[in-house]
DNA sequence: GGTTGACCTGGAGCCCACTCCAGGTGAGAT
DNA sequence: ATCTCACCTGGAGTGGGCTCCAGGTCAACC
């Protein structure tokens, strides 16, 4: 688990996300206003490391940034919300399953054409 | 099989890439100079949808253009490149492997975290 | 007290893969 | 004959998602 406040190197470290990148995640407000210390730098809190993970999936898997920005709203309006998260998410994993799904399907076309070319060795 | 000659509206439904994407795709050389009519209009062979067949393919497992049209040129180059061809696919083949994997994984991630919204209900 | 190094900001720039546009042609329908 | 329509060209513009840059601040080590 850790100290539960990283420095931006540790963040960077932790997440896989450049620097960069935290910082335009803060500035379009996909990453709420991270903690400064006294000199203005950036104290990230296990929340962030933890919601970052959260970001890393859904990124990872092709949600596009409007759609995580939806989702971070659903987050910090409260409770109320998870009935909607659980609905954007059960979309998402929809879309996910259509992403392996057509993967598989293209990988077997792939397959047939290496077979195909390996006949004419 | 058809008639073995598209118009480009004809192409578009064969092939569902757009005829924008289609020009793009002669302009950069992924599509070798398509046949033209006497007015200049494009008559897209058999050949040349069966191509785009392969191109949508690539392209829908995440392959970059620039990898694409090295595998063109590999195609046009002639018969001795198909061992190349065989070890530019397999090594895609292996990404896409890669890919279904990540998906997989962080679909597992999802799925946790819709059954922890529901356990809040 | 000078240098390094990690960090800050706002804003510009970049890459990819298209997508759109202006201005034009030629063939067929009314 | 005029209109519509599918198509043409070269080139500019777009959108998503970063990535880089200039110029500056602080803290720490030599």
């Amino acid at each position: 688990m850790r100290v539960s406040v990283y420095t931006p190197a540790e963040a960077v470290e932790e997440t896989g996300f450049s620097i960069d990148t935290l910082r335009y995640y803060e500035k379009i407000g996909l990453l709420e206003r991270v903690d400064r210390n006294a000199a203005g730098q950036r104290r990230f809190s296990q929340e962030d490391v933890g919601w970052l993970g959260m970001v890393r999936c859904l990124r990872d898997t092709g949600m596009p940034i409007a759609t995580m920005l939806r989702f971070a709203e659903l987050v910090r309006a409260g409770d109320h919300t998870v009935p909607d998260r659980i609905r954007l998410l059960e979309e998402h994993d929809r879309q996910v399953q259509g992403q392996i799904a057509n993967l598989a399907e293209r990988q077997s076309y792939i397959h047939h054409k290496i077979s195909y070319y390996r006949s004419l060795l």
